[in-house]
DNA sequence: CAATCTGATTGCAATTTGCAAGCAGTTGAT
DNA sequence: ATCAACTGCTTGCAAATTGCAATCAGATTG
């Protein structure tokens, strides 16, 4: 079957999982930019991900329990994407690259609002997040606190000032 | 020069300078396994890196400053690798990480230890463990908390009971 | 029935990776 | 003084991965 693990350590093991370049672009894309399906995440990607590439990647989050997919509905070759509870658990790690990414790399000053929200925001916020993704991606009661409204509120203000 | 970047997201961003299978593992060995010469990283990896890709990230990571490196005095050959600022504030990330990979992938047990200390000793725990890296790496003035010295003695302490 | 949209696949070149061997200089023991 | 071991690092090469453009068959819409 597939090649055993390097070895038995959480980094690295982690690093098996998400590390490339494209992975983690993709699980974003569906947690912050609510992208749902394959046109969606090819077409609106702000990096441009190949189709592929894409394609493969869709396939190993799949394999390995990140993302789930159901047949859309409304039409019969749609596949919706959702997160899983392991993924939805991976917003704290994604909230601390976006912090770091923010301090040490020149990021756009648009696009750092929401790491910088969410990083303010700290784990009581992340956890919030946290619930409102199970609403949306697993079906659970919805929360009373919307932190995706918070960020968009943040982001297009920071778009209207600019 | 070198290509563009992809965006100017704060995660992407971060992705492209730590989004590969060995640059985090390199940061992690310095950071956590004391490693600081050129040997060490490669025969005391756990993972097994090759020589040629170890060369090639050392000199990624001395070009992004996410490394320093000296001459050792003991010996005209050697040198002598070092965190930086932005590296060490990798510590909250890296601690994400393992927390993640311990919940949700295969790992060793003895491995697991140290990445749950850090879960369970938060932010705190981080910033004191930061404090000792800046004065092993940055000759910042010494801590009165080891954490390293308590990652130490968690880990052998599993040892010891399995 | 024709145009468009769906989630992909294919072919191909370029890059990256993994593995083994090798290299020039340095050190330390005899 | 000699020699084996060690230093960081390079080289050669096959295999795998990536990036890009074109293409595909089925589904839907006009």
């Amino acid at each position: 079957m597939s090649h055993p693990h390097r070895s038995g350590c959480p980094i690295n093991l982690t690093l098996e999982l998400l590390g490339d370049r494209w992975s983690l672009i993709v699980l974003r894309d569906v947690m912050f930019g609510g992208r749902r399906h394959y046109r969606e995440l090819l077409n609106q990607s702000e990096e441009g991900i190949a189709s592929n590439v894409l394609a493969d990647r869709l396939k190993r989050l799949l394999a390995n329990d990140l993302l789930s997919r159901v047949d859309d509905p409304s039409h019969k070759q749609k596949g919706v994407y959702s997160l899983t509870e392991p993924s939805i658990q991976l917003v704290p790690l994604l909230a601390q690259m976006g912090a770091w990414g923010r301090r040490h790399t020149p990021t756009t000053p648009e696009l750092a609002i929401r790491a910088e929200l969410l990083e303010a925001g700290g784990p009581a916020m992340w956890e919030a997040f946290m619930d409102e993704l199970r609403a949306i991606h697993l079906g659970a009661p919805p929360p009373a606190r919307s932190v995706s409204a918070e960020l968009r509120a943040a982001f297009e203000k920071a778009l209207a000032e600019a």
